[in-house]
DNA sequence: TTGAAAGCGCTAACAT
DNA sequence: ATGTTAGCGCTTTCAA
């Protein structure tokens, strides 16, 4: 039915051997074969199958792509950086979306094993990287997204949060702010942490207190925001300045200081993280820590690129630097 | 390296035909070497090659998903209801982004057709069904999503644009709007039509006149919704409402009409497509059509299956219904 | 320059 | 219940 290179080779009365070196440009073939053998293959409709092919050569040029939220304003632009720069390079990729759920992250971990993908991206839940790395073989190249498990000898490539936190939270004090909340979700533990020790470092450079009443933990989207700065402010803790770990948080608390009454950002300023596509509208202008998410995506592509060239025991770190955008809310 | 089938029946002194079956759970193994079988398999760390059973079974358990544009508030929503029921059936799933590039959907589908995937699902750009058809087997199961080539005889789920459209004119119309203006992208030329379609009905219906000078095209974000309606209005083409085919074009064009002095929805009310996550934002509160997006990928997912165990003669159709959302833009 | 043959890891038909 | 063997489509020695 879909022609092989036996079809080919029958038609052509040549081996199928032959065939095979035709087609992939190898030496030791006539012109007039290579010709013949190609303008046949044209005519018969001829695909290669990458299945057979990934089987002798031990590579399906492909590799895996996991992340926790194929619907947020971040991991598809990180995905996007990755498909442009792996598919340049001859590379599918298998997109696979977890929901937040470690089980199935680690079941996928598995299953892109079995699919025998050239190499894994990450963008993980885990705290710590055996969850991670015991689900597939040593010999399997890993670069990790974003959210790096601390223990890891991996490479990655992620943003710089406790830089970008530090930047945000300076903006704020430079404003004179001096009751500066932190409101986070502890979905995302390690971009938690190291945005909290950004928080904290700057405000201790500066000599401010921390008052751990002004630190809310919950969910990542916008009701939790909403929620704990409700919460906050109706047990008397009235901040000036809101630090939010992402930008939906920070849009839940903007809606929950205006709705409990107070101006944003005359009586309190917000400032999120991210910089999703909403917090540029206009009628939003949230300011905001600037991620270079389809930056991401790219390195951690060239990361795996070279991996591949030098070898799993090749690795590389690449840290991007945040941006801190003004807008109106802070 | 990796312990094969072969490995574990040296291990257990028997024949791998034998291991085979034991890990595939068939008939004709003794319960002990069954259980020996298992546990080898655990201790050794093995994996199965699917890569290899794929070669022989002549199935991938793997299909494809190609759309435009992954970075989009639609797209994905719709890959999340894919994914999650294909995966509830053992499947995984490529994702292949295009970047709203024809050629790139082509080298996609071949490349799929190469990876041997079971079957594929697509969001195409294409008018013509053989733009697409013609890329891959006959006997590839196929399913298209949302934006329909006219005369493909395959399965396909969308939501009923044109309904989706004459509802949010009808609702215009009802509140006394007598100037209806259009506002589409040519990119998606598909829905376009569709919503098109049912802009013209609903006036139509009502007995209002259908004024070209009301209906803009361009491109399909913000930046091009604002542009449309600014150039209208500067025209001296005043209308008192507007139907924008998606929601960045409406929300483009809410900025249009408020730069332009006018109030919206007093003056000119808008009605977007789709419901993207921004538009359910309180400060931005954009009346649109609902369009069940995880839904339609769900439903798409189902077509699929149903494929795969009537075979590919099998078609089905599905037309999801639009919900009107009043908000306050209209 | 070409062909014959082995083998990648696995399943399944056929033997035993 | 288990073993033997062919073969999925392809690449790659090894011979000729």
């Amino acid at each position: 039915m879909i022609p092989t290179i036996k079809d080919i080779a029958a038609q052509a009365g040549i081996s199928y051997a032959t065939v095979s070196r035709a087609l992939n440009g190898k030496y030791g073939v006539s012109p007039a074969t290579r010709r013949k053998v190609l303008e046949l293959a044209h005519e018969m409709g001829y695909r290669p199958n990458a299945i057979a092919q990934g089987l002798v050569n031990r590579s399906t040029k492909t590799v895996g792509l996991i992340i926790p939220d194929i619907t947020s304003p971040f991991y598809p632009r990180v995905a996007l950086g990755i498909e442009d720069t792996m598919q340049q390079a001859g590379f599918s990729v298998f997109l696979c979306n977890t929901n937040w759920n470690p089980r199935r992250e680690q079941s996928y971990l598995e299953h892109l094993t079995e699919k025998q993908v050239d190499g894994i991206f990450i963008s993980s839940m885990a705290r710590e990287s055996r969850e991670v790395e015991q689900c597939i073989s040593r010999s399997m190249p890993l670069v990790y997204i974003a959210s790096i498990p601390e223990d890891t000898k991996q490479s990655y490539v992620r943003t710089d949060n406790a830089r970008g936190a530090d930047l945000a939270v300076s903006h704020l004090l430079a404003q004179g702010r001096r009751r500066i909340a932190f409101i986070g979700s502890t979905q995302e533990p390690l971009s938690l942490e190291d945005r909290l020790r950004g928080y904290r470092a700057a405000l201790v450079r500066e000599n401010h207190p921390i008052d751990e009443s002004l630190i809310a933990l919950g969910e990542f989207r916008e009701q939790s925001g909403y929620q704990s700065i409700r919460d906050m402010l109706s047990r008397g803790v009235i901040p000036d300045g809101v630090f939010a770990e992402n930008d939906l948080l920070a849009l839940g608390a903007v809606q929950g200081i205006q709705d409990a009454g107070f101006r944003v950002p005359q009586d309190i300023a917000v400032v999120g993280f991210d910089d999703i596509p909403m917090a540029s509208h206009p009628d939003i202008a949230l300011s905001t820590v600037h991620q270079p998410k389809y930056r991401i995506g790219q390195n951690a592509a060239e990361v795996m690129l070279q991996i591949f060239e030098n070898g799993t025991d090749f690795t590389e770190r690449r840290v991007l630097e945040p941006e801190l955008l003004i807008r109106s809310s802070g």
